[in-house]
RNA sequence: GGGGUGGUAGCGAAGUUGGUUAUCGCGCUGGCCUGUCACGCCGGAGAUCGCGGGUUCAAGUCCCGUCCACCUCGCCA
């Protein structure tokens, strides 16, 4: 038997063929006289029909057949026609039109069994209730689903759209190592161990961030790569320690020749996934964007939903200007900008709100428990005010300690009317942010603004802007590059480099949709004399940067051109786009979220004479 | 490292204030059935209630510890 369809492909077109399909025995459906076999590949489903008057073999064989046996079947595709149902005691059409085969069916001359099948640990179908942790630990049975099946048919399409797409703007696709130099400072890197050099260790790229610039200074302008990138850090749905980017750099080249490139590469995607144009949303091509500032003052983060409002509003001059207001302590935080502590350029203290609408009524019980939701996340506690009829404030501890000016005023600042629930946070200001951004979110799928996972097929992309080169590290007490060290700053920003480095703005660029960051990058520094500067901001000699980044230093001194590039987080764009709950749902062969591989068991121990091999002891921890 | 949710036949779930044969659906299996398509009908097998301690006359249920999965803070330039 030679196969001449797939199980998706047979249509009222094809009756009376005789054709030839393999695949997957995915129901059985037995009549006593006759019996149903359906049979399922990568393209779809169609049903077979075995009846002992047409080949007693054939029929014979039908009847060992059990879910996921691998068969073949040689027939004659038919219509399924009119046929007497004696459920319903009349005549009915036996066309199924939830099936695309549905009009016909296969009548079966011959058939083979290639392999039996255990009785599968779940069965294969769409709308599995079977937990992810079984699932990955059968995940070849798992990816047999047709809507895994789809995913990654989908991520191929994907991939080969923005290759056709990038060839098309001239850009070559190079390779980079994934041994490297270990380079400190950012995400964890995975170690290996040399077996040639004892004692000495590669690192798995975190990215190809140095080489793509080194390429740039080698002179070829244009370079992409469809990546792996390793990143020994904590999980999340939308985290994986392997992961893959769309990399791109580029020479002679601005932020907005960075940004018309990705644009262009995203609606080239977006027409292969939906079939639709990304015009119809933003119809001169291009994505809105925002500055950083902005995106923190409103949303707490650097990757804002913009599904829906519930923004905040900062209170601090405010509360500055009240003196607290009355409420001890916000006495205390305005106190110390009074004394000049705390300023509003680089505040290390904040307060904020949040405007819930008196339509989302939430019980005190609920307004509790979000309390305790925020506590996990570091805040001391929730404050709340029910707004009443006249401004007042009700159902609050704040209520008989704020002066009544400083009510009007808040009230005023956030725009809250009667009914509505105004949350406050207040104190360090990264927990702050950290907490009104998650409880935002929170609430904005609690009250149902935006679905638990998945668009609710509403995009809303979004370039975020001009963020700070530098942010402070309270722990180490000293200025740290926000993205990396060779970040070209704003020209307007140079002359703060040294005297008020929490001033300067930079050149970095990240696209967000809808609440996930989905790229990322920068125009990079390639003049040597700011470069020293951004090194002495944060504390480096030269010394300390020769022997970190020497190479690429030395790279920069023989006529590096003026570039910059990005980085596109594929398996996020794949995720958004296809719908999937998670990023482990687009990647064939995901790791857990303690990153282990439940199907094969990594990470294991090895053999002693392994580890001497590498040079290596482990080390029991007490 | 912190906060949270969950773990009961192969799969998904129920299980009351602790009470003796742990329930239901799917799957599996035996039988019947000539138009189903998640076929239907009748019967059957299948569980050390994640694991280890403890309290109790008695623990799926209460307590302590621990493992695994998931969400999240920290972390992710």
């Amino acid at each position: 038997m030679k196969r001449t369809h797939s199980c998706g492909a047979l249509r009222g077109a094809d009756v009376g063929k005789e054709v030839v399909l393999f695949g997957w025995v995915q129901y059985t459906r037995d009549f006593g006289g006759f019996r149903f076999v359906d049979i399922r590949d990568r393209d779809g489903l169609t049903q077979v029909v075995f009846h002992p008057d047409v080949d007693a073999a054939a029929y014979a064989v039908a009847n060992q057949m059990r879910s996921e046996f691998v068969i073949g079947v040689r027939g004659i595709v038919r219509d399924r026609g009119m046929q007497f149902s004696k459920k319903k005691g009349e005549m009915v059409s036996a066309h199924n039109p939830a099936l695309a085969t549905g009009e016909i069916e296969v009548l079966a001359h011959e058939a083979v069994v290639f392999n039996r099948s255990e009785t599968p640990p779940f069965e294969i179908e769409d709308d599995t209730k079977t937990g992810e942790d079984k699932r990955l630990a059968y995940r070849y049975l798992d990816l047999r689903r047709p809507k895994l099946q789809h995913v990654l048919r989908t991520r191929s399409k994907m991939n080969q759209t923005a290759r056709n797409f990038l060839y098309s703007q001239g850009f070559l696709e190079l390779e980079t190592p994934v041994l490297v130099k270990y380079t400190p400072g950012g995400a964890r890197n995975f170690l290996v161990p040399s077996r040639i050099h004892a004692g000495k260790f590669y690192a798995l790229a975190e990215s190809p961030q140095l080489f793509k610039q080194l390429y740039m200074v080698a002179g070829f302008d244009k370079y992409f790569q469809i990546t792996r990138c390793f990143r020994d850090e904590d999980l999340r749905i939308d985290r994986q320690p392997e992961f893959t980017q769309v990399d791109i750099e580029m020479s002679f080249v601005t932020q907005e020749d960075i940004f018309a490139i990705v644009e262009g590469l995203l609606f080239a995607v977006w027409e292969v996934s939906f079939g639709t144009s990304l015009r119809d949303r933003y119809p001169d091509g291009h994505f809105p964007r925002m500055r950083f500032d902005e995106s923190m003052e409103k949303y707490g983060n650097d990757k804002p939903d913009l599904r829906f409002g519930m923004q905040h509003t900062d209170l601090t001059r405010l509360v500055v200007e009240h003196g607290g207001g009355g409420v001890p302590m916000l006495a205390e935080i305005a106190d110390a900008y009074r004394a000049g502590e705390d300023r509003f350029e680089v505040p290390r203290r904040i307060v904020k709100a949040m405007v819930v609408p008196a339509t989302s009524t939430l019980s005190r019980a609920e307004v509790d428990k979000l309390e305790e939701f925020c506590k996990g996340m570091g805040a001391k506690g929730l404050a709340r005010a029910r707004l009443a009829d006249d401004g007042t404030w009700t159902q609050s501890p704040l209520a008989k300690a704020a002066t009544p000016e400083f009510r009007a005023a808040v009230n005023a600042a956030t725009g809250a009317k009667a009914g509505d629930l105004l949350l406050f946070q207040f104190g360090d200001t990264a927990m702050v942010h950290t907490v009104m951004a998650n409880l935002r979110l929170h609430l904005g799928r609690k009250l149902g603004f935006i679905p638990e996972y998945g668009t609710k097929d509403d995009w809303r992309f979004l370039w975020v802007v001009d963020p700070p080169l530098f942010e402070y590290d309270e722990k180490e007490n000293r200025w740290a590059a926000a993205h990396h060290a060779f970040t070209r700053p704003h020209d307007d920003c140079v002359q703060y480099l040294e005297s008020d480095p929490g001033r300067v703005l930079c050149h970095r660029y990240d696209l967000v949709l809808n609440g996930f960051e989905i790229a990322g990058g920068s125009v990079r520094l390639h003049d040597p004399e700011v470069q020293a500067k951004v090194f002495r901001s944060l504390g480096i000699s030269d010394d300390e940067a020769r022997a970190k980044f020497g190479f690429l230093l030395d790279a920069l001194r023989y006529g590096a051109p003026p570039h910059g590039g990005i980085a596109v987080g594929w398996d996020r764009v794949v995720m958004l786009f296809s719908g999937a709950e998670s990023i482990r749902d687009v990647v064939a062969y995901p790791k857990t979220q303690k990153a282990t591989d439940l199907m094969t068991d990594a990470p294991n121990a090895v053999a002693p004479a392994q580890l001497a091999e590498l040079h290596v002891r482990v080390v029991e921890e007490s």
